[in-house]
RNA sequence: CGGGGCGUGGCGCAGCCUGGUAGCGCACCUGCUUUGGGAGCAGGGGGUCGGCAGUUCGAAUCUGCCCGCCCCGACCA
C-alpha cells in the first residue's frame, strides 16, 4: 500500500528561484524531480512512474510493430564513431579508460548497432529487421535548460530498422510512424508529426513529432488544411508586399546617407519594407562567395539556404564584403554583383523595387529581377503567419516541443560499418537504415505543460503516477482512515493504483498537495462523508466534485476513471 | 562561445551601497489544542554567508581570481 505517510514525495509550497518553464517548476514542486547539476537531473519515486508508465505504452507499441527490444552500452570505443565521422561531433563526450584508450559516451547508437548489425547480418533473408532500447542518452549540451526538456542526460527509447533496399527502408518508416501516432495518442498528448529538416547527415526524409506549448523550443508551421511543418522546412506563399512602388523604364539611383538598415531605406524613400530587397553575403565551401537576396520583409532562413546550396555556408565578415562582393557593407545589392545572386521565389515577378547599389550611401530604385540582374532562384526565406500553405490556408506558427523524431538514414552509417549483405543475385548491398527516437522525459514534460492549471498539474490518464489519489480526512484513529484504506484495496483489486493520503495534516493541505500531483482522479473520505454513507470524488481536470455512494464507490470511482481523457 | 543575472539554514528572501561577528517567512523537532481547502499557542534545533587569496584591528559586506547555477542569443547527428 502506498501510502503518502512514508513515500518519498517532497512537495514544495514555492517553486525554485530558477525555474522557469511551467513543467520545470511543478515537477519540481510535485515532488517528482530534483536537479543534480545543470542538465542533470533525478527522477523521484513518483516523477519515474509517470516516466515507467511512458515507457510501457511505447513498449506495447513498438512490440506491436514487430520491433525488437535490446540494450547497447553507452560507454563505446571511440573507433566506430571515428569510422562514421561523428567523433568530430561537440556535443559528444570523449573520454580515455586507465590505459589511454579512448572512448565516447554515446548520444544516439547508430555505430554500435550498425557495427552489430555489421557482423551477425549476411543475406537478404535476414532482413528486415527493426531492433530498439530504452537507453540513457550522453549529450555534452551547449545550453541545458528548462528543467528536463533539455538536459545533457536522458533516456531515449531509439529504434533503427534494417532493410534491403529503398522501398523497404519506407515501408518500416510507415510502420514507426503508425506506431508513433498511437504512443503520442495514447499519452494523451496534443501533437502534431511535421515535416522536419534532414540536417546535414543528408538523409532522404524525416518528420518530428511535436508537441505545442509555451516552453517549447521549436516553432512549427500548421495550417487547417493540414498543412504541419517545422519552421526550418516550411514552404509557403507570401502575401504580397502592400504599396509596391511604380515600376520604372530603368533602375536608377538615389541617395541613402548613412541608411544601411531596412528600416532606415524603407523609411528614408518611403516606401514599404517588403518593396526592399535584402541582400546577404554568404561564404561557401565549395562555391564561395554567393549574394542571397530575399524580400526586406522576410527572413532568411539558413537551413532552408543549406539546404538549397547542398553545403554549409557562413555570412561573410565586413571585411570581405569589400573584398569578395565589391560592395559596401549595408549598400549592397543584386544589381552588378560579383558574385553569383541567389534570390528567394518570393521576390520573382516583382517590380519596383529597391536594392543596395552596391556604392556608399546609394541605392537603387525601379529594380526588376530578371531585367536588372539574372539570379538562381531558390525557396530560402522563413514562413510567417498568415502566409498560404500549398493547400490554400492560413499559416499559423506555434511554438512545440520535440518529444520524437523519425529519420530516413539510408546507407549513411551502413557504409561506413561496412554492414552489407548479398541479395538474390549474390551482390553485396549495403543495409538501408532508418533510425527513430522518442524523448521519454519530453513527453512526460509536454504532458505536464499541456494539461496544467492554477492548482497544478493535470496528468492524461495514462501517464499519471498514480491512478487515484485516496484522500483520508480527519484526526488519528477515526473511521475515516480505515475506510480509506478498504477503499484503497477496492481500487487496486480492480486494477487501479492509488495513492492514499494518511498524513496526519490539514485538509487544505491535503487537497493543494493533491492538485499539485495531479492525478487524474481525488477520492476524500471524511467523517461527513461517512455518517451521509458518501464519498466525494474529484475528477482534477476541471475540479469538478461529485458524491459517490460509500457501499460502491470503488466500482463507481473505477467507471469515472476510464472514462477520463 | 557572446550578453545579462544570481550564489546567505531544506525552500523563498532581507542584510552588502555606508565593514563591527547573521535575521525573517515557510519547512523541521517536542508538548498541548485543532481537523472538509495550505491551523493556534508555547518551547527548540539547524547557517565555515559558493571557494581561494588579498585589504583591514575586524569581511556576508571592500578588491582580485576561480567555481556553480539561471535567463537571452549562438549552437543543438
Amino acid at each position: 500500500m502506498t501510502r503518502l505517510s512514508s513515500y518519498f514525495l517532497p512537495t514544495l509550497k514555492e517553486p525554485p528561484a530558477d525555474a522557469e518553464a511551467l513543467s520545470h517548476r511543478l515537477l519540481v514542486r510535485a515532488g517528482l524531480v530534483r536537479q543534480l547539476g545543470a542538465g542533470m537531473w533525478t527522477f523521484l519515486p513518483a516523477g519515474w512512474r509517470s516516466h515507467r508508465r511512458i515507457e510501457g505504452i511505447i513498449r506495447e507499441e513498438l512490440d506491436r510493430a514487430g520491433a525488437q527490444e535490446m540494450l547497447l552500452p553507452v560507454l563505446q570505443p571511440a573507433e566506430i564513431w571515428r569510422r562514421t565521422g561523428r567523433i568530430a561531433i561537440d556535443e559528444l563526450f570523449k573520454l580515455d579508460d586507465r590505459k589511454g584508450a579512448e572512448h565516447v559516451l554515446a548520444m544516439t547508437h547508430e555505430e554500435a548497432i550498425t557495427w552489430h548489425v555489421a557482423r551477425e547480418i549476411r543475406s537478404y533473408r535476414d532482413l528486415p529487421q527493426i531492433l530498439y532500447q530504452f537507453q540513457v542518452k550522453e549529450r555534452d549540451e551547449p545550453r541545458p535548460r528548462a528543467g528536463i526538456l533539455r538536459t545533457r542526460e536522458f533516456v531515449m527509447k531509439d529504434s533503427y530498422s534494417f532493410d534491403r533496399d529503398r522501398e523497404g527502408l519506407e515501408r518500416s518508416y510507415e510502420r514507426h510512424i503508425a506506431a508513433y501516432d498511437r504512443i503520442f495518442d495514447r499519452c494523451g498528448l496534443d501533437w502534431h508529426r511535421v515535416a522536419a529538416d534532414v540536417g546535414m547527415m543528408g538523409g532522404l526524409g524525416a518528420h518530428e513529432y511535436m508537441a505545442p506549448c509555451p516552453a517549447g523550443e521549436n516553432e512549427v508551421a500548421l495550417s487547417s488544411a493540414g498543412y504541419a511543418a517545422n519552421v526550418e522546412v516550411a514552404t509557403a506563399t507570401p502575401r504580397s508586399p502592400d504599396g509596391l512602388p511604380e515600376a520604372l523604364e530603368a533602375a536608377e539611383a538615389v541617395q541613402t546617407p548613412g541608411q544601411t538598415t531596412i528600416e532606415e531605406v524603407s523609411r528614408g524613400l518611403g516606401v514599404p519594407p517588403g518593396a526592399l530587397l535584402k541582400a546577404f553575403p554568404i561564404v561557401t565551401e565549395g562555391r564561395g562567395p554567393v549574394m542571397v537576396v530575399v524580400r526586406g520583409d522576410h527572413r532568411l532562413n539558413e537551413i532552408k539556404l543549406a539546404g538549397a546550396l547542398g553545403e554549409a555556408a557562413r555570412p561573410a565578415q565586413a571585411d570581405e564584403v569589400e573584398a569578395l562582393f565589391a560592395s559596401v557593407p549595408g549598400f549592397i545589392g543584386p544589381v552588378g554583383a560579383s558574385v553569383p545572386v541567389i534570390a528567394d521565389e518570393a521576390v520573382r515577378g516583382l517590380r519596383g523595387l529597391v536594392a543596395g547599389a552596391n556604392v556608399r550611401d546609394r541605392h537603387l530604385r525601379g529594380v526588376e529581377p530578371g531585367r536588372d540582374f539574372e539570379p538562381e532562384w531558390a525557396d530560402v526565406r522563413s514562413v510567417e503567419a498568415g502566409d498560404t500553405c500549398p493547400a490554400g490556408a492560413e499559416i499559423r506558427l506555434e511554438p512545440a516541443i520535440e518529444v520524437g523524431n523519425i529519420f530516413k538514414l539510408g546507407t549513411r552509417y551502413s557504409e561506413p560499418l561496412e554492414a552489407t549483405f548479398l541479395d538474390e543475385s549474390g551482390t553485396e548491398r549495403p543495409v538501408w537504415m532508418g533510425s527513430y527516437g522518442i524523448g521519454l522525459a519530453r513527453i512526460l514534460a509536454a504532458a505536464v505543460e499541456q494539461g496544467a492549471d492554477e492548482q497544478g498539474i493535470s496528468w492524461p490518464r495514462a501517464v499519471a503516477p498514480f491512478d487515484v489519489e485516496v484522500v483520508a480526512l480527519g484526526k488519528a484513529g477515526e473511521e475515516s482512515l480505515e475506510v480509506a484504506e478498504r477503499l484503497y484495496e477496492e481500487l487496486g483489486a480492480a486494477g487501479v493504483e492509488a495513492l492514499l493520503d494518511d498524513r496526519p495534516r490539514s485538509a487544505g493541505e491535503k487537497f493543494a498537495d493533491a492538485e499539485l500531483l495531479g492525478c487524474p482522479l481525488r477520492l476524500t473520505v471524511g467523517r461527513k462523508g461517512i455518517e451521509a454513507g458518501e464519498v466525494e470524488a474529484q475528477v482534477r481536470r476541471g475540479r469538478e466534485r461529485r458524491t459517490l455512494p460509500l457501499d460502491d464507490a470503488a466500482q463507481e470511482a473505477v467507471s469515472l476513471w476510464r472514462e477520463l481523457p
